[in-house]
DNA sequence: TGAAATGTTGGGGCG
DNA sequence: ACGCCCCAACATTTC
């Protein structure tokens, strides 16, 4: 009988299916299943508000689904690790590897720590289809192009890990001495900003599984052309569900495989492709979430101004396709993809605002806020990042919203008080004349904002900042 | 995983 | 019937 005690550190991966650590834990010992939350090593990328959110129900779910054997400390990682082991004469820790530049770092340090004190620790990949090191060009250089990344580097390599079932009953043991309640986290705010975001997130291993099947009988038959209209459901929405890990790709990945081999199945693949290409590039560019991955891009003439990245922040830039947005993710912690890259063009190439500042907000505000996927993407969309859309590529947020909410579902749902326009300008209520505006309830500059920018002006000034730097690059 | 400017074509109205 | 213009529809180029 294994009567010896093991640790399971659960990070990014608040699961017990298709978890190869906490199966190969649960082989070897009554498991002591941890959870840790690290604001010690994070850096400057501590886990935003609304993440946080996210997180406090998740916990509690996986601490059900383990019969309340979870412990849970707020601490430096390696002292309670330590403390463990000495006091449970703990000699094997498991755990999936993470990938972040600062986890990375963290469980380099820990590991060697531990073994020094002839502790074993045991890592598994449970969170990517392919590891970082395995997916790189033949002369060893990291991929900067996704098409080749994904056809040549992952389709033929090795097929991913195919999904385990959890591990039977375990048998678990708590730590009685020192772990504290999920409260004292600390992970919801004080005041009730959350209260309405929280009801539109389903949060856990069971839900996550629930939303695939949903997006499998609903979604996925129209996912490669749907997955654009920002107000239909055909899309999984699973990305946080993902980012915690309560869903594995891999059981996303052979799921949607076994079922269809169509241009949807591949297309939904090939996103999570992109999710692995955002982790290659965090990988081998560590700075990727503060610095331009093409140094030209350093030069780049931002605009400084408060007023409106503060205007974006609140959806209140009077361009309802990106007021849409911004208070969809504000209230839901979530935002449509076609969305993002409207919102996300508009700041950097409208507004002229450095991305980074985009990518703070994102951070803070989404639930599925993933730092591999967050910088990848706003380098993208900036046109700074690996394979990025190049800067002339500027989305015209009144032509993005007839061709892809032409009825207007999406902008009438987060901007109501602009639902009264007909069609026709509901995504450029400046152009209405002044009688469809009385008809509609509307003052512009009173009940709804006046553009900030103008779509035109600012378009060509920001293709002339970006000749310029392309001048300065050939200088 | 753009949009606007510019170029080309072809049908229809009209003298 | 014919040339001419207009312009929508589509294609190509440019940023």
């Amino acid at each position: 009988m294994k009567d010896n005690i093991v640790i399971y550190w659960f990070r990014q991966d608040l699961r017990l299916s298709d978890n190869p650590a906490l199966c190969a834990a649960s082989k070897a010992g009554r498991v002591l299943p941890l959870y840790i939350l690290d604001d010690y090593n994070s850096e400057s990328y501590k886990m935003g508000q609304a993440s946080r959110v996210w997180l406090h129900k998740s916990l509690k779910l996986l601490d059900d689904s383990l019969d309340n054997y979870l412990s849970i400390y707020n601490a430096d990682p390696i002292a309670v690790l330590k403390r463990l082991c000495s006091e449970y004469n703990v000699t094997d820790i498991y755990w999936n590897r993470c990938y972040e530049p600062w986890r990375v770092k963290r469980d380099k340090n820990i590991k060697e720590n531990l073994q020094e004190n002839n502790i074993n620790v045991h890592s598994y990949n449970g969170s990517l289809l392919w590891e970082p090191w395995n997916v790189v060009k033949d002369n060893g250089d990291p991929y900067k192009v996704f098409t080749p990344f994904y056809r040549k580097g992952c389709l033929g390599a090795k097929p991913p890990r195919e999904p385990i079932l959890k591990p039977d009953a375990g048998v678990y043991f708590k730590d009685p001495k020192h772990s504290i309640g999920l409260e004292d986290l600390n992970l919801l705010p004080n005041n009730n900003w959350h209260q309405l975001m929280i009801d539109h997130c389903k949060v856990g291993e069971s839900a996550a599984q629930q939303k695939l099947d949903d997006f499998i009988e609903v979604g996925l038959s129209n996912y490669k052309d749907g997955r654009n209209f920002p107000a239909c459901p055909f899309v999984s929405r699973l990305s946080a569900n993902i980012h915690f890990g309560e869903i594995s790709p891999n059981q996303l990945w052979y799921t949607i495989k076994d079922l269809y081999d169509d241009a949807n199945s591949d297309h939904f693949c090939s996103e999570l492709g992109w999710r692995e290409f955002s982790y290659s590039q965090l990988y081998f560019n560590q700075d990727l979430p503060f610095k331009n991955l093409q140094q030209k891009f350093d030069n780049f003439p931002w605009k400084d101004d408060e007023v409106s990245l503060k205007a974006w922040q609140e959806g209140k830039t009077g361009i309802p396709m990106v007021d849409a947005g911004m208070r969809e993710l504000y209230q839901t912690g979530f935002m449509h993809n076609r969305v993002r890259m409207v919102v996300g063009s508009f700041l950097v190439k409208n507004l002229c605002l450095d991305w980074r500042y985009g990518e703070r907000w994102f951070w803070d505000c989404l639930v599925d806020a993933d730092l591999a996927s967050n910088s990848a993407s706003w380098q993208w969309v900036a046109g700074c990042g690996a394979d990025a859309s190049p800067y002339f590529r500027i989305f015209n947020p009144v032509t993005q919203g007839q061709k892809f909410d032409s009825d207007g579902e999406y902008v009438r749902k987060y901007v109501p008080e602009i639902a009264k326009l007909p069609n026709k300008f509901l995504f450029s209520p400046w152009e209405a004349p002044l009688l469809i505006l009385k008809e509609s309830g509307i003052v512009l500059g009173d009940t709804y904002p006046k553009p900030i920018v103008d779509l035109k002006k600012s378009r060509e000034y920001a293709l002339a900042a970006f000749a310029s730097l392309k001048k300065e690059q050939n200088d």
